[in-house]
DNA sequence: CTGAAAGCGCTTACAG
DNA sequence: CTGAAAGCGCTTACAG
């Protein structure tokens, strides 16, 4: 394995100097350098990352925490992340964080407490004050894409504003019956996203004089295909009263509260509208009206600010406002019509 | 930050001893271990990684190259790769390697070279020689799952007889006009994924006497949902005799096709018979006849051999016979049925 | 512009 | 069982 001091002798100059030549840190003659960089390429010389860490301290490495890679929402973040991290020569630790627990906690005092990460980018994670005290210990900038915790630079869409927003749009085609299919802890937990975008909803509603009917209204589930698929069975196939409109927390739920009227014979949007949130990739195929966001441009956006927090970059570029939530739209496709009278 | 040193002097030993002590290499008496390990407790000393990886020449890091990230295999076998990795103790360095190109050079010349990762694993990509030569000269273990590539350990199903068993399983059920989605490139590469599939299609026609009648049968577009519904278009859009049955190469795919067949008014499957291949998480939901694998499984597994030729875990343990084909099995669902006469 | 030297934080023979 | 010393492969003041 080439090491810089087979590269400094075949130049024939000294370690500092082929160092100062490849990393372009110091002055070199032009001459010196080109053969140094001749020598280097060589020899096909690569610098040890690691020594290089050990006496700079910084290893060009982010840490990533997310729930899950296998969702389509973190798989777009997750490639966004990841295209921008590397065209910024950083290399991406992946750490895949579940629900509270012995694992999850393994990540956060074993994994991200080694000085192996210049920084931490947290996405759709709900951390505990505790996580994110032991994070910040380490001195290292941490970035919240989503999720909730305070205390860290946060980036996210305004989520309460996005369910009142689909709201909205349901009663403004006439609707007032409308049910909300919310991820599962909303109502415990009124400031992570699936409570947000259940509070917009309730705002909308209470706004507009309607109160959702009792707790039937408003059912929680996995923000999944199959979470939206049960409950929609659960809401569509009671016998009472049905709502003439849902709002789903996510589109892959709405998929599954589409696929769940369909089992019950009730036609989207003929018996019922449906709009979610996200901009899932399926969703122009299955005509879902949704509040549209772009992961993969979120992801880029949030490791734009890891590098400014770690001094890449352009030196003058301000931080972006993190106080500005990150832009959504609303699409307007076929699941949603105004309401037959 | 505390180093090993505090360690040592708080305990009153050497850094040596500090270091067998909390390494686990090496004999240290009972008790100095435990005043050792109280002492790293209490001043929360966790070792860097970077300094023993110098020494050692062990960076317990994986590189993992997968193509996508936001398609759900590669979602599933991420996961399984992450959990696993780990759980060993090891991190996982992703890096998302797209088609030939500036970039995915770089990934091979710059983040692959280095000495940051103890071995590679790569998922569902076809190697080029050169690249396979460059790991190689890296002196470090690499494992495929799935994709092509020769002289590395390769994990797979066996896709040929995957596109056999789809194949036979529409003709079993009396259909003879059956066309085939393929994935991109099958015709052109008949060893890499989409073209075993392809192959498999086409040894269990002409073993039945059937050959596809000409290329309208075979169409090829990307492995995805939106793959699926543009060649489903096409191909029962055409006003010439319409197929009674598909094998599409992905689930994904079939998902499209199905969408493409509502679209048109033909129905599944009283008018056209679907069958894929994955075992997609929706695919039960829409009643999807598939040969499905277990992509998550299947990177356990490959984790399994990479921590095996590092090794790591039971000495004597053997390598799985990496001859042998990873399993699959028939589900079948509501997609298919016999052909009406 | 260049070099000699120190040092980043560990681990590992080598002695004892 | 334990310690002193060397060294992994770099980078960075410090001189010149």
């Amino acid at each position: 394995m080439a090491a810089i001091s087979d590269v400094a002798r075949l130049a024939g100059v000294s370690k500092a100097t082929a160092s100062r030549a490849l990393s372009g840190r110091g002055h070199v003659a032009p001459a010196t350098r080109l053969r140094v960089e001749q020598a280097a390429a060589q020899i096909g010389y690569v610098a040890s990352p690691d020594a290089a860490s050990l006496v700079t301290g910084r290893t060009k490495t982010v840490g990533v925490i997310i729930p899950h890679v296998n969702r389509w929402f973190y798989g777009e973040v997750l490639e966004g992340v990841e295209r921008t991290l590397l065209a910024a020569g950083y290399d991406l630790m992946l750490y895949h964080v579940g629900a509270p627990g012995a694992e999850r906690d393994r990540v956060f005092d074993y994994f991200l407490k080694r000085k192996r990460v210049d920084a931490v980018l947290s996405v759709g994670i709900d951390l505990e004050a505790s996580e994110l005290a032991s994070l910040d210990q380490r001195d290292k900038p941490v970035v919240l894409l989503g999720g909730s915790g305070t205390g860290a630079a946060r980036l996210a869409i305004d989520d309460r504003a996005a369910g009142q927003l689909a709201t909205e749009h349901l009663l403004h085609l006439g609707h007032s019956r409308i049910a909300h299919l919310a991820g599962t802890g909303a109502a415990a937990n009124p400031h992570a996203v699936p409570g947000a975008r259940r509070r917009g909803f309730l705002e909308a509603m209470s706004a507009a004089g309607l109160t959702p009917a009792g707790r039937a209204d408003v059912l929680e589930a996995e923000m999944s295909l199959p979470g939206g698929y049960e409950s929609g069975l659960q809401l569509l196939g009671h016998p009472g009263r049905r709502p003439t409109a849902v709002f789903t927390a996510s589109d892959e739920m709405a998929f599954g509260l589409m696929r769940a009227a369909d089992r019950l014979g009730i036609a989207v949007p003929g018996d019922l509208s449906v709009i979610g949130v996200d901009g899932h990739e399926y969703a122009e195929l299955f005509g879902l009206t949704t509040v549209e966001q772009d992961p993969g441009a979120q992801g880029a956006t949030a490791v734009g600010v890891v590098l400014r927090l770690l001094g890449e970059g352009p030196d003058a570029d301000p931080l972006p406002d993190s106080g500005a939530p990150l832009p959504t739209r609303l699409v307007v496709r076929s699941s949603t019509v105004r309401l037959a009278r």
